[in-house]
DNA sequence: ACCTGAACACCGTTCAAGT
DNA sequence: ACCTGAACACCGTTCAAGT
């Protein structure tokens, strides 16, 4: 029962371990005390206060993220393996993430990320606030799935969507499509195939 | 000072106005009985709790952006006014669209839209799972672009972000690329391209 | 330098009691 | 049917006091 005298570090592993698992709420200062087996005016003196403890939390994330290895053959398809790892290493994280989305850090986060694509687009060969413009839109975009498929993920029931969209008028004139849309959504199809839509749009045409 | 019987309207009014302009977080039971001139407990007997407050005031947000007129001669231009219409409505509406999004609701907010979408993919000539696809493409890049837009616009000075740029090896090789990167985002405008590009994409080629 | 318990000012919620 | 105050069980945080 003895206990080595506590660390920063200590602290902000038991935190992060209880955020990873059940999220920001259910840390409270009080609990942490209680499983670290310290008062909890000790947790204060190593982390100064609860929001500073998620910060430290949120840092950690957004250097976890830093690393990013293209791979393939085209610029395209290393622009869609770049966002395809992106996607992975974020959804591994999603409560994290969320945290590092709500202080407005997701961009510091995909810096890396950033000029992996700036350097993808010059072999394409776009250049300028062209490119500029194309590695943005791909930012955009896998940041933004991301968010809405951890939103789709956490959803209660999709209580009318279904049903409704059987009967709409346009969804009887095509049987199939009202088919596809009723199934449950391929996320990894999906993403694969809105990422390589755009892309394939950005390096087409696309306007200045 | 006679106050005329509270009603649960009343009640979600206050409420929605609070949240509408400081967020959740500014919302407390006892802040809004102060507000309201009543015991906190009243606010109970209408209501229920917090948490059924707030969701009653998600539900109202759903019903909202309901209505969705597409306008343009093509059908490549009104589904980007759809996405511009739907991109407006969610802007206007930050911290209760944020609500929406934590419930899980997005989904059942753009049900109309996703409606609207389908019509205009089968005037484009696209069926089936196809048009399934590509409708359900757009909507994950319209929510997920406001997502990532309200994230930027509340964030911190980006610290790092642009000097490393202007550093990168890559951004060197193409000043005009790295000026552009180091100003500010034109949200408008990279939102317009990016679903134009993303439209193009989808209606030219795609996969299956 | 590190830890502690007591105390403060907040929460949301319940409940018995009023009209 | 509607409203009330008191009370409960939680919070995060501060602070003076210990070693």
């Amino acid at each position: 029962m003895t206990r080595t005298s506590l660390t920063r570090e200590e602290v902000l592993a038991a935190a992060g371990s209880l955020v990873r698992q059940h999220g920001p709420a259910a840390l409270t200062m009080r609990g942490l005390a209680a499983e670290l087996g310290t008062a909890v005016t000790s947790i204060y003196w190593h982390v100064g206060n609860r929001e500073s403890l998620l910060d430290a939390l949120v840092e950690r994330t957004v250097e976890e993220l830093g690393e990013i290895r293209p791979r393939g053959r085209t610029p395209a398809a290393r622009v869609v393996s770049v966002a395809r790892t992106l996607r992975r290493e974020l959804r591994a994280r999603p409560h994290l993430i969320a945290m590092v989305h709500e202080r407005g850090l997701t961009e510091r986060m995909f810096l890396p990320a950033q000029e992996a694509l700036v350097h993808e687009m010059h072999a394409a060969g776009l250049r300028g606030a062209r490119a500029a413009q194309a590695v943005r839109a791909i930012q955009f975009q896998v940041v933004g799935y991301v968010l809405v498929e951890r939103n789709r993920e956490r959803a209660p029931v999709q209580r009318p969507a279904e049903e409704e969209l059987w009967h709409a008028a346009a969804a009887e004139q095509d049987p199939s499509l009202a088919r596809a849309l009723a199934a449950p959504v391929d996320q990894d199809r999906l993403f694969a195939e809105s990422v390589r839509a755009l892309v394939a749009g950005l390096l087409a045409g696309g306007g200045t």
